[in-house]
DNA sequence: GCGGATCATTGCTTTAGATTATTGAACGGC
DNA sequence: GCCGTTCAATAATCTAAAGCAATGATCCGC
């Protein structure tokens, strides 16, 4: 978090590290992204980022830390759409529609560069490999919402709390957060509950029948999976590859 | 669906016409887009159109008709994850990922301009903002996953079946498919509640309730809203305007 | 006009998971 | 070192929605 001159130092940044898997970036486009960065936006623990309904016409790169995007009913229920992790984008829909419709709220202290959505478009008119890849981004999100929705809406209790660990451990593998087959959980049962959709008991209960089953085992929050094509199976969960982004000039 | 010389009728197209509410497309532009068009793909109801697991690198634009992305689970529940309408696009996981994660069921004869994913791609390094473009419908993707998320996590049965019909309706609204209070669904009572995550006689129920507090009328399948007001405060519906995707040359 | 398919409706039983409440353990600040 | 907070674990009751099953209604082709 120190200030790092002439640089973001956007080199070693997680979302950089995800973009390289879908584009090769040559130093000028790099460069173009470092340009656009107006700085490092530190938010603490258990403060909100984003608010529901206004307006946020910034992008943030995730560097550091964990948060939620999550919506509260009048009813006072809670459902969190999502985890965010490091190399993950925030602002996205405050940026694209009019408002946000949803808040973003820090679990752990959370560490980004940020940019003006302004900037990034005409980033993108310049190189329009990052429009590409903001829809491969836009699409990968989409899909872990329908895997979500899959969870709440078909899957049994165990099966989400399954998919939920083997989800979250791919997205910190990709980013280096995570070993072989052992991570560390970032989320508290109750985080854990309002992104499943389900209650806090039930949602130990089922951390209980995995361990039961020899499926996980946890100390604390280190959880490891003890038989890893056996949880896959249960969790229906198939690890999803992305094609990469075409570069310009084959034939269309 | 006869063949008009010259040109895709791209012009009255529903997709076009929902790109033209994000960003006012040129003449050139708009050629361009047409150029790349391969045919006319017709799917006859009951058909898949995409099946999970395979690779399908064309991009289609709805033109008429309706269908559903579904995966089925090992213990043979379904579940919908979405429903396309006309204007919307199919393929798009199917062509960023290495294969598609779900199928794709024509409930409806279903009638679509075609075109390759790479001839797209290319398109965006000569047309920026048709990168843009599917960034922000693949962020309109992914929003309303996210609100599906939230129907099959924390609502209510009746706010499920409310928020659908809600959502739909204005769906259809945006490409003149509805009314202003009124609309045909074109969907079965299984299909919906494969969308909510619910069995069938509890979505009949549900209607029934909602004709019971005289929030709906329906006959057969047209749908008539008689309070507005009520049920969308019921469902948690709050409707969200995109914003306009910037043109090239203002400063970043 | 008949017969099959598709879809909507209704009743009954059963159970999964919410709700509520309480205890216990771990951590962090002062 | 103590106290307050935060989180995990466990038990009891109760209700909402699934599952199962059967009947109507409507539309279609022949």
């Amino acid at each position: 978090m120190r200030a790092q001159p002439q640089s973001n130092g956007l080199d070693r940044h997680p979302f950089v590290a995800r973009l390289s898997q879908l584009v090769e970036l040559k130093t000028a486009e790099l460069k173009g992204l470092d340009d656009i960065i107006d700085g490092e936006l530190v938010i603490r623990k258990r403060r909100d980022l984003v608010a529901d309904g206004y307006e946020y016409r910034k992008l943030c790169f995730v560097k550091d830390g964990y948060a939620v995007r999550y919506k509260l009913l009048r009813n006072g229920k809670r459902q969190i759409l999502n985890v965010i992790v490091p190399g993950d984008i925030v602002g996205l829909p405050g940026s694209f529609y009019e408002r946000s419709f949803y808040s973003v709220t820090a679990i752990t202290d959370l560490c980004m560069n940020v940019c003006g959505i302004d900037a990034y478009v005409q980033l993108c008119y310049r190189h329009p490999q990052f429009g590409l890849a903001l829809s491969w981004m836009a699409v990968q999100e989409a899909a872990t919402y329908a895997e979500h929705v899959i969870d709440v809406g078909r899957r049994t209790p165990v099966e989400r709390l399954s998919h939920f660990l083997l989800e979250l451990h791919a997205r910190l593998r990709a980013v280096e957060r995570a070993e072989k087959e052992r991570f560390t959980l970032p989320f508290s049962q109750e985080v854990i509950a309002d992104v499943l959709g389900l209650s806090v008991p039930h949602v130990n209960r089922m951390m209980q029948q995995l361990r039961g089953e020899k499926l996980i085992a946890n100390r604390d929050r280190v959880i490891e999976f003890l038989d890893f094509d056996a949880i896959q199976t249960l969790a229906h969960y198939q690890p999803q590859a992305l094609a990469p982004i075409p570069r310009e000039g084959r034939p269309g």
